[in-house]
DNA sequence: GTCTATAAGCCGATAGAC
DNA sequence: GTCTATCGGCTTATAGAC
């Protein structure tokens, strides 16, 4: 009984987005994946070339929503830049608060595979982070911020590094440690108009 | 042929920490360690009761050469905080440049056990993070830096963030950018006597 | 303390029917 | 496009001999 192809696909993909950010990507199995989706592996390969090929779409497809909830909670907030880039990291420790967080799903993905260096999900990890790096560098430029591509690097390391200690220690305070650092960052950078403009 | 005890399983140990590191902890199975290390299966379950087991030690034994190492480069560079603190971070990325260079063994591992928030390795990553904040502290401390914990704290997030990046990017100037940061986090806190004594 | 042999199951991936 | 059935190999771990 042919379902919707495309359905099926983006089922398979859903299922597996939950299963590998939970479990990582090696001790997820292809058969689990198939069974939680109701489908059977043969459907699951006739969709997906590989598991490499279902992990690298896997990542992809947290590109966009990712970016855009960060997002969302940057617009949401006024004040200068270093209070808003704050207010960033605060949000970013009540996700890691939830009982179902496991860290970023882009830095855990690239760590298990670490020795496969051209793995089509680490390409799209490594995007997604410029990604981020690009976002902050025009944010922090649109405020008149000097040096916005060093700081956009600089809060983006804070970030990447709360993701990784947090998910070592369970401890989201790290998140609000981190948050403390770029609002310093920032600040002591100077600006023109302070960016407090929103 | 009974070999010396306690030299086979350091011998154990020592093959699973190269092979842990370099493919990580899931892709690297039980059968592949002992016929690399020259044991059967047997003898390895002889020395160690499970493969977590194996996993816990590998963290365990990695944590104070670790932290030996950070505190060496340390020592041998000279000048006020803020500089030795960028001299460290430009070993980390002269580390990261090497070809078998895999990012840091306690984030990739603590990573990739994230479904298992018990597991003694994640709690020996925890411990080794933390003795590397102690560390820091210590040494902000020493050098008369306002708020050292904190302080320590923020250098470590930079540290964590790099090693987390770097992975990513295959871009060891990551390292270089979070040094830079860190720089700027010691000189922008302020300091009784600048810390210059070394 | 180290060996041979093996259990019991899961791994990713595919053949061929419909 | 989805199914049943299966391949060959690898997984962690153990039984029993010496």
């Amino acid at each position: 009984m042919p379902r919707d192809g495309e359905k099926t696909r983006t089922h398979i993909l859903k299922t597996a987005n939950v299963m590998f950010y939970a479990d990582g990507i090696r001790a997820t199995g292809v058969d689990a994946i198939a069974e939680k989706a109701g489908v059977t592996k043969r459907t699951l390969y006739y969709h997906f070339r590989s598991k490499d090929d279902l992990i690298a779409h896997y990542l992809q497809s947290r590109d966009a929503p990712n970016l855009a909830v960060f997002q969302a909670w940057f617009a949401e907030t006024g004040g200068d830049m270093a209070t808003r880039v704050e207010v960033l990291f605060t949000r970013l420790a009540e996700a890691g608060r939830r009982v179902k967080w496991r860290g970023c799903a882009f830095l855990r993905t690239a760590g298990e595979l670490a020795n496969m260096p051209g793995h089509p999900a680490i390409k799209a990890a490594s995007e997604h982070k410029k990604r981020i790096e690009v976002w902050l560098a025009d944010e922090f430029a649109a405020a008149s911020l000097e040096e916005p591509q060093v700081l956009a690097r600089q809060v983006a390391l804070l970030m990447d590094g709360a993701f990784a200690v947090t998910l070592v220690h369970h401890d989201a305070a790290y998140f609000e440690a981190a948050g403390r650092a770029a609002a310093a960052l920032i600040s002591g950078a100077g600006s023109g108009d302070g960016g407090a403009a929103h």
